[in-house]
DNA sequence: AGCACGCCGACT
DNA sequence: GTCGGCGTGCTC
């Protein structure tokens, strides 16, 4: 009798093993999805992992149902791959399975057998091959090999020839290019020489900025050999490039976002991780809580591929690889074209409040340059880190605020749906008229969202015509993709926007950009606060003066001594990463030490307080003062349910695999106590 | 993740 | 008396 160890997309750990009759034997191997009873009354797709004939003991065999895939849908490489990462990253192989496959590919449709007639198949997609079409389909590999690439400034030359260099003794390289200094081009002539070698290109970048900006370029360059796979695109799509990547005629390049790390590649020559700093790349909720970035880094090094990690801010782990000698480092100081950075100046909020000078969250400066980039008819763009209108409602007689019932956090106001809403939950409410603890009819909106930014400048700017990106006007990859235009086109003067304005976005004309709001970058209870404030004000400020004159970015802060704000005015990323990581050192956090929060979530507030508390005391009888916690995240309640955290600092010298040991075994002892058994405890490693 | 089983409130 | 609320436990 033949068995097999299947995977189910399910977060249950371990394999499970299914009989396999004997008529689909010789239609099956591993890689293979078939379709198998599971629980109740219900059918899955299973990943075959492995076939065997070691008969299971103590289980209710069952056995498979019927065969999906003719021939393997994931590659050897792909399973050893997904160990790797429910290893390393503390989740069960199902976990990486679900996050792995678009949707389609999980639900046990036969898909591979017919072409999809989609009713209107999208440009960038072609038709799926037929999985089973073993090289029928004609190859047509002699197509023209290099195609036409820009050319490259001298100083893009030297740095592409010193990536080249790196590469000889390194497979990680980081380019550290400022703002606008054309590190794309070099992109685009690295990707060629990869093509030219017959190679494949994966090209990651994160997952907001995937805008038609980069891939026009690209495919002016390229054209058909593109395949795009993002997370907003249609399941059916994401399956296309799928099994494209499985046919006899793969893309040769590959945009997309984190899961594409997931992506059949056969042959693969080159990761490029375009702004690479970004902590999209690292997935935060459901398990696998993995880094593209360093899924890709391991990827490329199984398939003995290059790496480029290319960014004008890197993050401060990749900047510590590149200067300790792990990656090669290659720099490029200066703007294409020569364009000058632009002037930066410091607005002190403090003292205008205190002279009653500000109006709303605009200085006088600031409208003042606003009113004169008007006039010369160029484009501005604002950065507020909140959505909304207004971020809390007080009651000036009682002084209650309304809070979401689910969630730790005061609720939202949002004016265009006229609604109170929750940012962690998307709990809604009436907006209140009178307040219910007092009976007072005076309520009072404070701080300031983009939605009454947007608002405030109607009333200061009345012609201005004006654009609002956040999370709220792009819910469709359409909307988002049309604000862009129409900013890109000059039929916007001024956009203003959360983090998504600061994403290397290229606007010829927009000479001012400004940061109404420093501090809420600055005030984070985080040891990364810093490193992200000047990420994003950096990354905020080279939006401003891509043309000949000097752009003007505007920083607003209630703390302008602080050595961050005159770091980011210099532009100055080795002081802060040289300050930082002294404090890193001195206490003890990446990259000198390796971080694991162990995350415990529970319906009572009693009961996860005190298993917080035993589990921190398990902890440190193994780790001893590497144990930090208990302690509460700042939402310390999402969806009614309470969250805890233990932090676990470990040193690189400590063995992985016994850690994890550890800290599976105290999770397994205190989940079988009773009173802890509705408890929900995971791990985030390497968090972000 | 589903989907069962299993023990406590408002209904014909 | 039971219909159904969702807490808890299992799925090869």
């Amino acid at each position: 009798m033949r068995y097999a160890d299947v995977v189910l997309p399910v977060a249950v750990p371990g394999l499970f093993t299914y009989a396999l009759p004997e008529d689909l034997q010789p239609h099956v191997q591993a890689g293979c999805r078939v379709l198998v009873p599971f629980g109740a009354k219900k059918t899955t797709a299973a990943l075959i992992v492995r076939l065997h004939d070691t008969e299971p003991q103590g289980i209710n065999l069952k056995a498979i149902i019927s065969v999906i895939d003719p021939k393997p849908i994931i590659l050897d490489w792909q399973l050893s791959l997904w160990q790797w990462i429910a290893d390393y990253y503390m989740c069960t192989l199902g976990e990486v399975y679900k996050a792995a496959l678009p949707a389609p590919l999980k639900k046990g449709k036969a898909e591979s057998r017919r072409r999809r007639t989609d009713p209107e198949p999208p440009a960038d997609v072609v038709l799926p091959m037929p999985i089973d079409a073993t090289g029928s389909t004609p190859q047509t590999a002699d197509t023209p090999a290099t195609p036409a690439s820009p050319p490259l400034s001298p100083a893009q030359q030297t740095a592409y020839e010193a990536i080249n260099t790196e590469w000889q003794s390194r497979n990680v390289c980081l380019l550290h290019g400022i703002t606008s200094s054309g590190k794309t081009e070099i992109y685009i002539h690295l990707i060629a020489d990869a093509i030219a070698q017959g190679q494949q290109v994966l090209y990651l970048l994160p997952e907001i900025v995937l805008t038609s900006q980069l891939t026009d370029r690209l495919r002016a360059v390229f054209g058909q050999r593109l395949g795009v796979y993002h997370s907003k695109y249609t399941d059916s799509q994401r399956t296309a490039i799928w099994q494209r990547q499985l046919s006899p005629e793969p893309y040769d390049i590959i945009v997309g976002v984190r899961s594409s790390v997931f992506l059949p590649f056969s042959r693969l020559g080159l990761v490029i991780v375009d702004e690479e700093h970004e902590t999209t790349f690292k997935q935060q909720d459901p398990a696998p809580r993995y880094h593209a970035r360093n899924v890709a880094i391991l990827l490329a090094a199984r398939m003995r591929a290059h790496v480029l990690l290319g960014t004008a801010t890197p993050s401060f782990e990749s900047y510590f690889n590149a200067r300790t000698g792990k990656y090669g480092l290659v720099r490029l100081t200066e703007r294409y074209g020569n364009v000058r950075l632009p002037r930066i100046e410091v607005v002190n909020v403090k003292e205008l409040r205190r002279k009653r000078l500000m109006e709303g969250a605009f200085s006088p400066q600031l409208l003042d340059a606003m009113r004169d980039v008007l006039a010369r008819g160029e484009q501005i763009i604002l950065f507020q880190n909140r959505r909304g209108f207004a971020t809390q409602t007080e009651c000036r007689t009682c002084g209650w605020v309304p809070h979401c019932p689910h969630c730790d956090v005061a609720l939202t106001l949002h004016k265009r749906i006229h609604r109170l809403t929750c940012h962690y939950c998307g709990f809604t409410t009436d907006i209140p008229t009178r307040c219910p603890n007092c009976e007072g009819d005076d309520l009072r909106q404070t701080g300031f969202g983009t939605e009454r930014i947007e608002d405030d400048i109607h009333t200061h700017f009345p012609e201005a015509r004006i654009a609002r990106m956040d999370l709220d006007t792009t819910r469709s990859r359409q909307a988002y993709e049309t604000i862009i235009h129409d900013f890109a086109q000059g039929r916007t003067d001024i956009l203003v926007g959360t983090q998504m304005v600061t994403k290397g976005l290229d606007f010829e004309n927009v000479s001012l950009v400004a940061i109404l709001a420093a501090d809420t970058m600055l005030n984070q209870p985080d040891f990364r606060a810093w490193e992200r404030a000047f990420q994003m004000m950096s990354q905020v400020a080279g939006r401003a003066g891509r043309r000949q004159r000097q752009g003007l970015v505007m920083l607003q802060t209630y703390a302008p001594d602080l050595p961050l704000i005159a770091q980011v005015v210099a532009n100055d990323y080795d002081a802060i990463y040289t300050s930082q990581m002294l404090e890193r050192r001195q206490y003890a956090f990446p990259p000198f030490i390796r971080l694991i929060i162990i995350y415990i979530k529970h319906r009572s507030q009693t009961v996860i307080d005190q298993l917080a508390r035993e589990a921190t005391i398990d902890l440190q009888h193994i780790f001893g003062s590497r144990v930090l916690g208990p302690d509460e995240p700042p939402v310390a309640r999402v969806q009614s349910l309470y969250i805890r955290r233990v932090i676990l600092k470990i040193e690189p010298t400590l063995p992985l695999t016994q850690v994890h040991d550890h800290l599976y075994k105290v999770r397994q002892t205190l989940l079988a106590q009773h009173l802890y058994s509705s408890a929900n405890i995971y791990f985030d490693v390497d968090p972000l």
